[in-house]
DNA sequence: TTTTGAATAGTCAAGGTTGACTATTTGGAT
DNA sequence: ATCCAAATAGTCAACCTTGACTATTCAAAA
């Protein structure tokens, strides 16, 4: 996938970086923006090595075991601004996993998707009173205005389910 | 993945099909809730099939070539009740594959990406439009507030890129 | 000083996903 | 009659993703 080449090419735009550095980078920082695993990230460098993009060398400090370090390119950098030129231009796909149940709320009595849709909107507000607890990171402009989209949908979703609990508990009522 | 489960038995519950058939449906209506493509489609009907979710036998009308209708047996409904609750009481992950490349805004001078947002507005704007141009399908009220769920983010989105674009220009201006 | 749990670092087999492909039939234009 | 495009129906090798696993080092408690 373009989007994991993208992020990692633009992990290593800042500097070299190891393997388990980047990946802590993107769990501890990243878990807003990708779901990219571990194994992913490892294979995904793996191809981007082989492509001439990124550069990859071992190293050893003291007796802690070796670390694969990774660097990116000249040609990885053409290809870093290809992707990234294309992914702003680019509208997201957007399909949400939880419309397909959704689709079918119809299958179930009111009774018992009413409980479930109000589960979903009490998570929905635990995400977002997290990010809003959540300090900015203060790694740049572009940073920042990822999570503002981020936090932007999750109010979206937030409201918009709100919306529909409450017609249809009027719907109910009738 | 669980959803892909979820959406075939949904479409086996109201009635048995064939694989062309359950492949057009999800190709001609369903393109805003998922992104399942039709080898996936047959793949999972495979694994539905082993896991005894769905029978499948080979059917041939006139001289036309044999068809694989799929079957939802009761183990299958069972099973599609759930992962429908499940589905429900779920919050969606949400990682839009945009914000990757909003991330890495910086590495680009304003002058290159504010075509590329205003190009990315653009194309949201269609979406919308074409969006609010298709009639509902009447399938059901599920099937509908699905819709209006994908409606409400798309237009979240083109409100929050539309601001961050004159936000980003007044910076500039300055 | 020995145990133990967390941090460090990465590997791999198993499973999921899809682009490209095969093959036949039908309907309409030529 | 004949040709061509679209519709019908599905297959498969190649590629992508990840859960579960291995193995070492460090820090601190017991």
């Amino acid at each position: 996938m373009d989007e994991r080449s993208l992020l990692l090419l633009g992990i290593l735009m800042v500097q070299s970086q190891h393997g388990y550095q980047i990946n802590e980078f993107i769990e501890k920082n990243l878990g807003r923006v990708t779901d990219m695993k571990k194994s992913t990230a490892y294979a995904t460098l793996d191809r981007l090595c082989e492509a001439g993009d990124v550069y990859m060398h071992a190293e050893q400090e003291g007796n802690r075991p070796f670390r694969k370090v990774y660097s990116i390119t000249q040609r990885g950098t053409t290809h870093f601004f290809e992707l990234l030129r294309f992914n702003l231009a680019k509208a997201d796909k957007m399909n949400f996993s939880s419309d397909i149940g959704m689709m079918f709320l119809d299958h179930l009595p009111y009774e018992e998707f009413f409980p479930l849709l109000n589960e979903r909107l009490v998570k929905l507000h635990k995400q977002i009173e997290l990010f809003e607890s959540t300090p900015p990171h203060g790694y740049g402009l572009g940073v920042d205005l990822a999570m503002e989209h981020h936090l932007v949908h999750l109010k979206a979703d937030y409201h918009w389910l709100a919306s529909v609990i409450s017609r249809l508990q009027a719907t109910q009522a009738k």
